[in-house]
RNA sequence: GGCGGUGUGGCCGAGUGGUUAGGCAGAGGUUUGCAAAACCUCGCACCCCGGUUCAAUUCCGGGCGCCGCCUCCA
C-alpha cells in the first residue's frame, strides 16, 4: 500500500516520498500567544500530533518543529491594554498553550522555536531578499516583499494576483509597488518592541519567522508543512514566496491543512468572538473525550462543537477504557503466555492511517477489536486460553497509542485528591459488601445509588466490586 | 465575484460502481439479587434532475443547499 497524503499544493492525494529516505521533517505553524488557546488550537495540535505519531509508527525518523509567534501586533495591543510588557504577555500565554495542549495528550515538539529568538536569521533573510531584488525598503523603515518579482506567487493558494486585485478592500499603501506586497520588516513605532537592523529599529513581519525558522532547523527543502486551512493564504503563500525567492529550491514537498472547529456551523475564531477556550471545555469534559472528538473526524473536515458531540465522544472513550480495564483484569488472573502473533486489525488500522491519515476509519478498526476483545474477556474469565486476548490488548494499546488514546499508558487521574477519594469509595464498597452478604440489598443499593449520584459507577463482578469515576 | 470544500440512516461519521463501515442514542433478549459492564438481535441511509453503465449513493453534466479562504485567525 504505502502512505498517501492530500497535498494542498496539488489539491490531490499523492504518494508520500520524503526528501531523505526514512526521515520526515515537519514544520507546523504554532500559535500567536496573546490569549488562551481555544478548541481550534487543540484541533490543529491534535491533528498534527496524530500525523506525527503515525509517521513514527510507520517507521520514519521524525523531526517535528512547531513555532511560537511571540512578537506580533495583537500581543503588543494586549500588553498595552494591560499595562505590561509584550514579553510578559507572550510568556504567560506560551506557558498556557503548552500546558493546555499537554492536557489533551499532545506531545511536545522536538523543537519549539520562538520568533524573538531568531531575529538575526530573519534580518539576514531580508538582506538576501533585497539582494536578489525580491524585496525593497521604503521610507519609515519598512521592508516589503515584491509579489510581482516572484513568478510563482499564488500557486499554493491557487489564485492569481490579477484576480485578487479586484478584491482590494483597503486603500493601498502608496509606498508599495503592488497592493499585494507584504511587510517583511516593520519599522518601530514609539512604545513597540524593536531590534536593530540595517533599515533602522523594527520588528519582523508575521510570515518571515516561519521561513527563517523552518529553513534553519529543517533545511531549504523539507517534507511537511502544516497548519490550519486559514493559513493557506496569505501566510503560507507568502512563506513560500519568501523562501523560494532566496533559495530557488522547492520549499516544501507536502502542504497539509486541518479543518476548523465550528460552533453552530460557523467557524470558531477570536474575531467572531465565538470561541471556547480549551481549558473551559476541559473543566467540563474529560480530556480523552475531547481528544476522541477531534480524532473521530478526519483532520480536513470541519468539526462542529456541541455538548452532545462531546458526550458521545466521551461514551466512545468509555468503551475504550472499559475494555482495556476488563482485559487487564482478566489477564492478571491468567498465566503469562504470549504467542506474539500479529492480528489482522493491525493491518487494517495502518491501512486506514496510510490513506491520508484517515483516523475515523482507524477508530472503527479499534472498535472492531474492542468488540472481539470483549468476547475474549468473557472466555478468559471463564478459564479460557489467555493468549489471544493478550495479543488483542497489546495490539489495542499500540494502535490506540498512535491516536494518543491509549487507556493503558495515558491519562493518569488528573483529579487532585484522587487517592483520598479512592480510599473513601473503597470504604463505602466494603460496607456495601457486608450488607450484600447479609442479603440486605436495601442498604447495598442505597450505598450504590449515593455513589452513582456522586459520579462513581459500581460494577459487581464475580471477584468483588469494581468502580470508576464517570463524568 | 474568484478559489476550495461539502450534502450519507434520530445524531456523529468513514467508504465504495454490484458484497457489513464504525460509534452514540433507541428497542428486544442473555447475564445479574437488582444494577453496571459485556454479549446477541433490530432500523435496510446515501440533496434534486438528467446522462454513462447490465448495475450508481459511488463516474459525468446541470441545479439547489451549506461551509471556508480572498483582512488578523489553528
Amino acid at each position: 500500500m504505502g502512505l498517501v497524503v492530500y497535498n494542498t499544493f496539488s489539491r490531490r492525494k499523492e504518494p508520500f516520498e520524503p526528501v531523505a529516505a526514512g526521515r520526515v521533517s515537519i514544520y507546523v505553524c504554532g500559535p500567536t500567544v496573546y490569549d488562551l488557546p481555544h478548541l481550534g488550537h487543540a484541533r490543529a495540535a491534535v491533528a498534527f500530533d496524530v500525523i506525527r505519531r503515525t509517521f513514527r509508527a510507520l517507521g520514519y525518523d521524525v523531526t517535528y518543529v512547531m513555532n511560537i509567534t511571540d512578537v506580533d501586533d495583537k500581543i503588543i495591543t494586549r500588553a498595552n491594554e494591560e499595562g505590561r510588557s509584550p514579553f510578559a504577555v507572550a510568556d504567560e500565554y506560551t506557558r498556557a498553550y503548552q500546558a493546555s495542549m499537554a492536557r489533551v495528550g499532545v506531545l511536545p515538539p522536538d523543537i519549539a522555536p520562538r520568533a524573538t529568538g531568531h531575529i538575526i536569521e530573519m534580518v539576514a533573510l531580508v538582506e538576501q531578499l533585497i539582494g536578489t531584488g525580491a524585496a525593497y525598503p521604503v521610507e519609515g523603515g519598512d521592508v516589503y516583499f515584491s509579489v510581482r518579482s516572484f513568478g510563482k506567487y499564488g500557486e499554493l493558494s491557487n489564485r492569481s494576483l490579477d484576480d485578487m486585485r479586484a478584491g482590494e478592500r483597503v486603500e493601498p499603501d502608496p509606498r508599495k509597488r503592488d497592493p499585494m506586497d507584504f511587510a517583511l520588516w516593520k519599522g518601530a513605532k514609539p512604545g513597540e518592541p524593536s531590534w536593530p537592523s540595517p533599515w533602522g529599529p523594527g520588528r519582523p513581519g508575521w510570515h518571515l519567522e516561519c521561513s527563517a525558522m523552518s529553513m534553519k532547523y529543517l533545511g531549504e527543502s523539507f517534507d511537511v508543512h502544516g497548519g490550519g486551512q486559514d493559513l493557506i493564504f496569505p501566510h503560507h503563500e507568502n512563506e513560500r514566496a519568501q523562501s523560494e525567492a532566496v533559495t530557488t529550491a522547492p520549499f516544501v514537498r507536502f502542504w497539509l491543512h486541518n479543518g476548523f472547529v465550528t460552533i453552530n456551523e460557523e467557524k470558531m475564531s477570536k474575531s467572531l468572538k465565538n470561541f471556547v477556550s480549551l481549558d473551559d471545555v476541559l473543566a467540563q469534559y474529560p480530556a480523552p473525550a475531547v481528544r476522541m472528538l477531534l480524532v473521530a473526524a478526519h483532520y480536513r473536515s470541519p468539526i462542529d462543537f456541541s455538548p452532545d458531540g462531546l458526550d458521545e465522544a466521551g461514551a466512545m472513550w468509555q468503551r475504550f477504557s472499559t475494555f482495556a480495564r476488563n482485559a487487564t483484569d482478566a489477564l492478571d488472573a491468567a498465566p503469562e503466555i504470549d504467542d506474539g502473533r500479529p492480528l489482522s486489525f493491525e493491518a487494517d488500522f495502518f491501512a486506514a492511517l496510510e490513506d491520508d491519515f484517515n483516523t475515523p476509519s482507524a477508530v472503527a478498526v479499534l472498535f472492531e477489536l474492542v468488540n472481539a476483545g470483549n468476547v475474549l474477556v468473557e472466555q478468559v474469565e471463564a478459564g479460557g486460553d489467555p493468549r489471544l486476548l493478550r495479543a488483542h490488548l497489546a495490539t489495542f494499546s499500540k494502535m490506540a497509542g498512535v491516536l494518543g488514546l491509549d487507556p493503558l499508558t495515558q491519562w493518569p487521574a488528573e483529579e487532585s485528591g484522587a487517592e483520598i477519594v479512592g480510599s473513601l469509595v473503597e470504604s463505602l464498597l466494603e460496607m456495601r459488601e457486608r450488607a450484600r452478604e447479609a442479603r440486605d440489598f436495601e442498604t447495598a443499593d442505597l450505598i450504590r445509588e449515593r455513589l452513582v449520584k456522586a459520579g462513581v459507577v459500581v460494577e459487581d463482578r464475580p471477584g468483588g466490586p469494581r468502580w470508576r469515576i464517570k463524568r
